[in-house]
DNA sequence: ATAGGGTATGGAAACGTTTTCCTGAGCGCT
DNA sequence: AGCGCTCAGGAAAACGTTTCCATACCCTAT
């Protein structure tokens, strides 16, 4: 049973080998360029050791740290956990470390998180979460992150294509889109938007599919109710709580998330309106709990887990001039909180 | 707008103030013993050019690093995702970084996890999550730890009294009775329990309190249905079905978290039996979605966040001979998943 | 045989800090 | 006036790696 012992240096692997320091390096660092006997022993004497190389006179003798730093815009929503999750798994497999920062969706605070990753000279950048859309905030970021790379850091991100980096993008317009079509062909049409922190390119992309989804019906989107609130359950109970009151005709109601419409269906409850006879809400991410609500959810399904993973995966490959892009996947999931327009409004063509 | 720079040494800054390498170290680290005089000096020359020290270097030369390393069992389980915000939010405070990784509930990986953290000269480590009833693990664990603390390293952990280390504890027993207690006090006799994943201790001491306030009561845990599954949705789905096949006479089922609750709701909702009506169901933790499932979740509140912040705050602290242990309150919330005892069975003497 | 080109290996510099050890100045005390 | 003492500040060692450079060796082509 190796023990990390008090204070074991590559120097004692290398004695102990019978090698010099450099030939011990190159071995472990996988540099090459050693004969495979002495590769071999000094393999074998440092799995014996249970010789860890120590990362920060790694890092300050090489250049390239091996962690990851990971900004989501909240730690404890599931959509950011799932995610985090994703990037943890392909962590652990190429022996790296993540350091979570989270942002609260403040862009000015999110940009400090960034800086001081980079200070921190961290290997790898990796930004969860919708851009802004303050032209300003955008610029900066991306003058960080460019000199960021120019010294050899790598970037991508995951849902945000306002960066000139790698990123990993669900097709929110596409997703929007479905969900919207599905409440369509059901027969809604008094059909009320509940929509996240105003200023995010994921709420702005979102709406455009719900939009252009209207539009094939020969519906505009301005004519009905968008309320504008936060990405989350308390955000979702605002905008429901202001539908219900304004536009009592709603028949559904469409979360851009999934935490929002969570906390629409508890409103919904609370006022013993009956989902979905009464009134279809439908969310968007499919984050694990909403197949176990009640009613369940229907909603936009998007790989989070995945995402994470594809993420660090693509930030680990050789650079290229041209940033990458990976688009996931999506599926409308149909549950049991969407369901045919209630007669009275559904009826009038 | 100070810019971080290609390579903006501690001796650009102490060669622009006019002091030596030495001095301006002393001053940057707080480590005083520097006149006033050089010291705003460095320190105004050092904010001027946004110098930021290099960790890895800092590391290296002074021996503890400023990263927590957080192990936690599982990132996207809401109960750690809370913890870890809470954590987080004090390392922000702090100016530490907050590195994850997770364990799977996996002893032997967790104690991997663990050693490797170690390895990588992590500066204060945290568990977040139950102990495990394997003496084996326990005693492993618990050298690493004396040697890293032996070292200069910070520990705590969170809902684990196994290690002899610096804890933050929830009374796991005492919420156990509580919650028992409830149903109890409804007319229930025909409980069953929900338990997690089997050899861990948050369990054990879970069932200790179901059992303690039935002997209270003149009851007796041995007599009662208890089916052990995974802490996770999936787990209360098993364990729920199990329940309902083999003691279709019960009317209460105990869940020891709230994960294992979620999944129970899930089962009877597909078998139709009406909750609280006909079953009544209880979980443990009170993580956020609780209030908005439906019917909205009895449970035992833990202050998760919370826990997490004094965690860190409590390694932080000068280091004393006795591990020091902090508890947490606990709360039931009733809500709307536990009613009286229907009329059948409860009436029965 | 001998020059020339790899290739495997070792020695030593470098990375950017903190910390130890010194030096010299100022001070109070006898 | 001389003696130790404290204290600010500088020079240099140390931290544990990677990498550059030099060296010795072997092989091949002349």
């Amino acid at each position: 049973m190796p023990k990390p012992g008090p204070r074991l240096r590559l120097a004692d692997v290398a004695e102990r080998a019978g090698v010099s320091l450099a030939t011990a390096s190159r071995v472990l660092s996988g540099r090459g360029g050693v004969s495979e006997e002495l590769a071999g022993r000094v393999r074998q004497v440092s799995h014996e050791l249970g010789y860890v190389a120590n990362p920060y006179a790694r890092t300050l003798a090489g250049g390239t740290s091996p962690t990851v730093g990971l900004i989501v815009h909240q730690v404890d929503d599931p959509y950011f956990s799932e995610i985090a999750g994703g990037v943890i798994e392909v962590a652990a497999e190429k022996g790296l470390l993540v350091q979570i920062s989270h942002s609260g969706r403040d862009p000015d605070y999110e940009l400090r998180q960034l800086r001081h990753l980079i200070a921190q000279r961290v290997g790898i950048i990796l930004i969860a979460g919708s851009g802004y859309d303050d032209p300003r905030v955008e610029a900066e970021a991306r003058t960080e992150l460019s000199a960021f790379q120019s010294l050899g850091g790598r970037v991508a991100v995951i849902g945000r294509h306002t960066l000139g980096v790698d990123a990993v993008l669900p097709d929110n317009e596409a997703g929007g889109r479905a969900v919207t079509a599905h409440l369509l062909e059901l027969g809604h049409r008094r059909i009320a938007v509940a929509a996240g922190t105003p200023g995010l390119t994921t709420v702005t992309d979102r709406l455009a599919g719900v939009s252009s989804a209207l539009r094939q019906h020969g519906l505009s989107l301005d004519d009905l109710p968008v309320v504008h609130s936060d990405f989350t359950r308390d955000g979702g109970r605002v905008t429901a709580e202001q539908i219900l009151g304004d536009h009592p005709e709603t028949t559904a109601i469409i979360a851009l998330n999934d935490a929002m419409a969570i906390g629409v269906l508890s409103v919904l409850r609370a006022h013993r309106i009956p989902v979905p006879e009464r009134m279809s809400v439908v969310g968007f991410d499919d984050v694990s709990v909403a197949a176990d609500l009640a009613p369940s959810l229907t909603t936009i399904r998007l790989p989070m887990t995945d995402m994470g993973r594809m993420a660090l995966t693509l930030a680990l490959r050789p650079p290229s001039t041209r940033p990458r892009r990976r688009s996931t996947g999506h599926t409308l999931v149909v549950r049991d909180s969407s369901g045919p327009a209630p007669r009275l409004s559904a009826s009038r063509p």
